[in-house]
DNA sequence: TGATGAATTGCAACCGGGTTGCGGCAGCCC
DNA sequence: GGGCTGCCGCAACCCGGTTGCAATTCATCA
């Protein structure tokens, strides 16, 4: 419970999503967390909601993009929330970094996804863009 | 049977894996197909074989650096042979396109994936890059 | 205030990709 | 042949994600 929950009530307002307690409890984890979070997660920090509902309340924060997903390639996708006003393009997606020792996944908030120039007739909608190796506090360990 | 297996235990004992007749068959179908394939998509065309085996003989390829494999957000991830004669590095890995349409993965061979520079620490093992989007054949249906 | 209908939630069951244990079989070396 | 090693098929399992359904909550309006 980090954050002052009128906060967050007036982000979902901003968004069109319908305020309620559970959906107060999702984007407080998803904002006080630092990396971006899976299902499996949420589940973990709130134990006393169901999975079905946390799930539910992520479909419906993607759909009003309030979050938006990735996938870092570990078999479970992560949210994460939108920054700024309007919704998230595909400019703005910026990389991910996955650690394959402590299978933490980091936003590289600084680094924007490359864009490429696909070739003629292909369309993009989003760009997913995950760099894996070892992070740093677990290359620090292993020397 | 698109190749001469000839050919293909060549390529197998080159990568050091021992062979079998599962093996010539999982990798024969790995190298007929245009497109990365994931472990129920080659269920489905050996559909004689196992899935455990092939499942296996995919580790196997693996370790012996004879396919990657590429996660392209699907929930599935897809194999996809190794080109050249030794393993494949960060540079050679290339830009793969998900069409949400088709639910087909494309591989972008001609675009390199994007190498970026990490923060200070970080050590990097691996890209991913994948484009998602809708593919030429379907953009072409939906005008 | 109380009734009504829509949205939300919890529970339980399900699905599908991936993974593992185990017993049987094939190939190899002595 | 006998014994060893590695490969294979079967069945069962794991886990993230998803769905159907009944119960509850919420907003609205009489």
């Amino acid at each position: 419970m980090a954050m002052d929950s009128r906060k967050i009530e007036e982000i979902l307002e901003k968004k069109g999503v319908r305020v309620t307690s559970i959906r107060i409890l999702v984007m407080d984890a998803l904002m006080s967390a630092s990396r971006p979070m899976s299902l499996s997660d949420l589940e973990t920090v709130l134990d006393t909601v169901d999975k079905s509902s946390i799930f539910r309340t992520l479909e419906v924060f993607e759909k009003h993009h309030a979050v938006h997903s990735i996938d870092d390639g570990t078999g479970s996708v992560k949210f994460e929330v939108c920054e700024g006003e309007e919704e998230c393009t595909v400019s703005d997606m910026h990389a991910h970094f996955y650690c394959e020792k402590c299978h933490k996944t980091f936003c590289l908030k600084e680094i924007n996804a490359p864009v490429v120039d696909l070739p003629e007739g292909f369309e993009m909608h989003s760009v997913n863009y995950i760099v894996k190796g070892v992070c740093r506090s677990c290359s620090r360990k292993m020397a």
